[in-house]
Order: C-alpha cells, then structure tokens, then sequence
DNA sequence: GCATTAACAGCCG
DNA sequence: CGGCTGTTAATGC
C-alpha cells in the first residue's frame, strides 16, 4: 500500500525507515468503530483496503455520513494537524485493512518533507473543493443529483487514487452519504441505471460512467 | 407534489 | 437466519 500511496514519493531513506517502523495496520470486520468522535487524534488513517465512511449522530439520532473513504485514502490530516479531538467516528462498510500513522511521525514529516508538505496541501484543497461541491449539491439538486454527486465523490482520483468501480455500500449506507432516504435512493438508483450510469446489485453498485454521473444535474 | 417514515414480503449470502 | 431490496400506504412539509 505504501509504495502505491503518492505521498511517499519524494520521501528519503530516513523518512520511509521513520515510517516502516512506526506505521500500524489492522484488519476489522464490516460495521466496526475505527474511530470514535471526541478520541485524542493520535494517528493519520489510510484504507489499505476495504471502504469506510465518516459519520456522526444528531442528539435525535439521525445519521449523516460527511464522506465515504474507498481503497487508497488517507482522511483526518486535518485533525491530526490541528492537533483536536476526531471530529467524526470512523466505521467500516466492509471487511477492511486499516492503517495508521501516528501523529509524532505525521508532524515529523510535515518538518522535514517538502514534498509530503505538498501532498498535504494539495490533499486540503481537494477536499475543500468537494466541500464546496457538496453544498452546491445540497442547495441545489434534486434527490437523484445528490445520490449520482454522493457516488461521483467516492471516484476523486486526487482523494482516492486507486478506487474500483464496484462498490460494496449498501442503499441505506449510500442514502446516509447522499442525505436521503433508502427508498428515495433506490428510486434515484433506478434513474441512473436506465441512464447507462451505474449498474445495481445486491448489496452493491459499479459505477459505468463517473463523468456522467459527476455531470448529472436534475 | 414530493419526500419521509413505517411496514412487509421476497431474496440473497 | 439476518441483512438488503423492492413496494406500498400513511403522514408531513
């Protein structure tokens, strides 16, 4: 995973020893807590393989999940950075193999990288732009805009470089990420199967056409 | 009108 | 069996 992780491109001898000795990999079941909002942030997360979500609760209970995270992503140098509480819990869609770097060699190489300074930047920005995007969303598409954005996101090749087609999320996991309702999203699902876009199957979707699904604005 | 909630049957692993 | 899906009816903004 590391050699395929683009951030370590640029890296000397002594910054891939720093992290080959500190780096921690874990493998968890599908559904499990990762991450807990309000935990000290003590690690950089990297999906090595599987798919996780970023989630949080409303005090009535409702769900939202702020971004999925495919094979090949790295999510929470932001908190890391700042050096704050995790500001959302982490949970795994499916069987996945997770690592992390911790903090200390984190911010030890933000000292001592250039280049992984520009991965980091270059990281913020993205996810700054999807933001924007989001909300754009949000505000002004209908639900089957939102549902074709919410998968569109998963395919950022700046965020998540080696993603694959075929997602394992269910319909109420992607009604979560898109802020609608599973039956809503099936509906939306339907839309954009007969538009050649993506295909359904159980328990999962390939995307066929991330540009038209990206451009899909009703 | 349109989306959400709730409920249920059928299907898949 | 348990989780996911497709459908319908009732409810709400």
């Amino acid at each position: 995973m590391l050699a395929s992780s683009p951030w370590v491109t640029g890296l000397n001898d002594e910054q891939l020893d720093r992290i080959k000795s500190t780096l921690v990999a874990r493998t968890f079941p599908a559904n499990a807590i990762v991450c807990r909002k309000g935990d000290p942030v003590d690690a950089w997360v990297g999906v090595v393989d599987g798919l996780i979500k970023l989630n949080a609760y409303s005090q009535s209970g409702k769900c939202v999940t702020f971004t999925g995270a495919p094979t090949g992503s790295w999510v929470g140098e932001g908190s890391v950075f700042k050096r704050e509480k995790r500001q959302y819990d982490i949970v795994t869609l499916r069987d996945s193999c997770i690592a992390f770097l911790p903090s200390d060699t984190f911010h030890w190489l933000l000292d001592t990288s250039l280049s992984f300074n520009r991965f980091i930047i270059t990281q913020l920005n993205e996810r700054l732009g999807q933001m924007i995007g989001t909300i754009e969303t949000e505000r002004l598409l209908s639900p089957d805009g939102k549902v074709a954005r919410s998968l569109a996101s998963l395919f950022n090749h700046v965020l998540y470089p080696g993603a694959v087609k075929q997602l394992q999320i269910s319909q109420e996991e992607l009604g979560f990420l898109a802020g609608a309702s599973r039956q809503r999203v099936n509906q939306a699902l339907r839309v954009l199967e007969k538009e050649k876009l993506v295909k359904v199957e159980y328990g999962a979707i390939t995307v066929l056409d991330v540009d038209g699904l990206r451009a899909f604005e009703s």
